[in-house]
DNA sequence: CTCGAAATGAGAATCGTTGTCAAAAAGGCG
DNA sequence: CGCCTTTTTGACAACGATTCTCATTTCGAG
């Protein structure tokens, strides 16, 4: 991996903290709000390149809503899997070790390699039911 | 379901025949650019919502890429995921009931209810192979 | 054919995201 | 501690995808 490493900063802390005090996936807007909202003031263009940069060194996950909006969240570095409520918020990170197993069979019966795959579960959480 | 039908006209069947026509996610802009060369005149407005009818309609599929860019399919209407090819966009429709009893069952244990999930393939495929 | 409702198209508006560039801050060094 | 080079920052412009607006067109029931 050639991830070049970046010089540390206030504003890059600023939000890893606040990512890593913050369990649900955020959006970079959300991110930059609070922020400003904490006193801690950062620009909208910094936290962009600071969740970039989180996210190629692997220390942060994104998924796209369905509106398109692309969304953080601090993470656990091996590979895994996210259980949202969609009412919440709430996630949950779950390991499948046989859908990862099934995915490679899959793709290399059709003659695929280099395989990946994204795979989200939402629901309604316990706390969130009727 | 409360999917109000919509009028057919001939930009709506234009849309959904290009569709069927080519077998890979092409997002709306393209669809747009393709129609425009054919002289199938469409407006850009019009194809958008033709799409989201076709989605609401369960005719067609969407996802977004990894730049969030919507991208369309015409696709079959039982539940199904995608085997992508990076490289060339060929496409495989794919089943595994193992994996909808898994996420099912994970999503039952933390408590939650009203699953649903997503779940991509994404390798390049023979014909791509180096 | 006629009429009202629904669909269209052109362009403006919106929204998330990225690019620009001068000013500010970090690290190494004497 | 100051100096210098390099990187990062921030305000704002630019951008691309998508949605909205609204006058005009088209559909199809009567």
């Amino acid at each position: 991996m050639t991830t070049t490493p970046r010089r540390p900063t206030r504003q890059q802390a600023a939000v890893a903290e606040l990512l890593e005090r913050c369990n649900d996936f955020t959006s970079a807007q959300t991110v930059h709000a609070r922020l400003r909202e904490a006193g801690e003031g950062v620009g909208l263009a910094t936290v962009y390149r600071a969740l970039q940069a989180m996210v190629e060194a692997g220390t942060v996950d994104v998924l796209r809503t369905d509106e398109g909006e692309a969304v953080y969240r601090a993470c656990s570095t091996h590979h895994h899997h996210h259980l949202v409520c969609r009412a919440c918020g709430r996630t949950v990170e779950v390991e499948g070790p046989a859908v990862e197993a099934w995915t490679d069979r899959i793709a290399a019966e059709h003659g695929f390699s280099d395989v990946t795959h994204t795979l989200e579960i939402f629901g309604t959480c316990g706390d969130c039911a009727p």
